[in-house]
RNA sequence: UCCGGCUUAGCUCAGUCGGUAGAGCAGGCGGCUGUUAACCGCCGGGUCGCUGGUUCAAGUCCAGCAGCCGGAGCCA
């Protein structure tokens, strides 16, 4: 599509020049850095698919011309015409010979984010800029194409997609603090998950998923955690924990597939070792929350030996692991790093879990609950398991759990008329892309974070 | 909420033994036909997070507070 206005040339993107060598075209978009000398300023234009250097030299564009283009600040945005040409030392890349160029937008002082080091809070203070960034664009195709991935896939298989409320009655888990709103006189909470109501809506289509943003208050401060952040919950009817662990493990095949398939130059950009990505095929190991736990009794007892446990400042020595215990983010690495793929970690104790999930009929102690752990200690991804489908054992659960039971009447009326088997999980979004770009922090996934410390911009 | 670290120019940081403030980048001016976070020269730029204490003297030592970062718990 073309937007053009007067220019007889025809306005193309960075990412289509090489369909246009030796043509005059029209760029529009932004200066990202400048190099001047006295008889040639290179100006490194972005448009958002790319970016190109544009040569003004003053032989071809005049004195007036020159001297405007020697000081045109950082961030200004440019129309720039001129014929397209390949790169005299680089191959397979193309630069523009300006014969001329417009200012669009001015620079009203100094654009705050240089070509060098900044410090992440500074960044983030100023992050509606600081997506310009190479880094940051790339980061946000990834995320796009991993959205992408994610409907394609479901909808490609029979899904159909159900979105879930954001304001909830009642806290759903009963387990994380949530945050509270008013709703017209009555309290009113932001939802931490589709789950129940995408399992209202299976028992309609067979096959569904939600795809929203979902909140939790806890005073989180790690790598990991975000306050509000994007989960899809897809949720089948008749299927069982085996078949679960199946659907997730062909659902992140396929996304990291395609992420490696479309956005290799975004990876590059971002220096991720992809060999770590291309390992993430079928099937991945399946191990049991018991297994785990011995693994992690091995590791303290490896370390007790050698001498190498945590003591507490208050004096206590770090505990044998046993059954019981939840995965800290140090567990889930060590339990991970035994892989080179990720891995999935089923049936957890019962009292570990939520009230709606399954007891494993073989072993009444546990939960019919999976976890699919990333590897290179980006640990839990996605969660999920078989639903709790007998009336009787739901609703001791909810009392034992000492939930408020009126608020799951309805959820409960799903066991009374024709209940059947069901299964389903949630994907963090924003872990995945950190995961797949091999970024530090989530805070990056996401275009504007939600943190413990941070509601803007 | 708990534990640890950090806070000096617009930005990223250095600042020794306590002795009165430095560099690079950014900005301005100048130089250079092919630069790649270009380079070279010159110029402007400071409430050393805040409050209090020790001292002849505090960016530096001590205490409290604030902000930020990392981790724990909880989770995706």
């Amino acid at each position: 599509m073309c937007y053009q206005s007067r220019a007889m040339h025809s306005t193309v993107r960075v990412a289509s020049l090489k369909d246009h060598v030796g043509a005059t075209v029209t760029l529009r978009g932004w200066l990202y850095n400048k190099r001047a000398s006295k008889k040639l300023v290179f100006l490194e234009l972005r448009d958002g698919s790319g970016i190109v250097q544009a040569i003004a030299s003053l032989a071809d564009i005049g004195e007036a011309k020159f001297a405007e283009a020697d000081h045109l600040a950082q961030e200004t945005s440019l129309s720039v015409t001129g014929e397209v040409r390949a790169h005299p030392k680089q191959p397979g890349v193309f630069e523009i010979a300006v014969k001329t160029f417009d200012v669009i937008g001015a620079v009203a002082g100094e654009y705050p984010i240089t070509p060098k080091d900044h410090g992440t809070d500074f960044l983030m203070d100023h992050r509606h800029l600081w997506l310009r960034s190479k880094r940051q664009n790339a980061i946000l195709k990834v995320r796009h194409e991993i959205i992408k991935a994610i409907r394609d896939y479901f909808d490609g298989h029979d899904f159909t997609l159900v979105d879930a409320p954001i304001f909830t009655p009642n806290a759903c888990e009963g387990t994380s603090t949530l945050f509270e709103t008013d709703y017209h006189g009555d309290k009113a909470y932001l939802t931490q998950s589709g789950q129940l109501y995408s399992e209202a809506a299976a028992m309609s289509l067979g096959k569904v998923y939600c795809f929203g943003p979902t909140f939790r208050a806890e005073k989180s401060k790690t790598r990991r955690h975000l306050a509000e952040f994007w989960m899809v919950e897809p949720e089948v009817a008749f299927m069982d924990l085996e078949g679960d662990m199946a659907l997730a493990e062909d659902f992140l095949v396929s996304v990291v597939g395609r992420v490696l398939d479309k956005r290799r130059e975004e990876l590059k950009i971002l220096e991720r070792d992809t060999s770590h990505l291309e390992r993430v095929q079928g099937p991945f190991p399946r191990v049991l929350y018991e297994d785990a736990i011995g693994v992690l009794q091995r590791a303290w007892d490896a370390r007790k030996a050698a001498g190498t446990l945590v003591t507490q400042p208050d004096g206590t020595v770090e505990r044998r692991p046993e059954f019981g215990d939840d995965f800290g983010a140090d567990e889930e690495t060590v339990i991970s790093s035994a892989y080179d793929r990720p891995v999935i970690v089923h049936r957890y104790p019962a009292s570990l879990k939520a009230f709606y999930f399954k007891r494993d009929p073989a072993d009444a102690r546990l939960a019919l609950g999976m976890d699919v752990l990333a590897p290179e200690g980006y640990g839990e991804i996605i969660g999920g398991g078989q639903r709790e489908d007998d009336l009787a054992t739901l609703e001791a659960g909810i009392a034992a759990h000492k939930l408020p039971r009126e608020a799951f009447e309805w959820y409960l009326d799903l066991r009374r008329y024709g209940s059947v088997p069901h299964a389903g999980f949630g994907l963090g979004v924003e872990r995945t892309v950190a995961w797949t770009c091999g970024l530090p922090h989530v805070r990056e996934t996401i275009p504007f974070p939600r943190m413990l410390n941070r509601l803007g911009p």
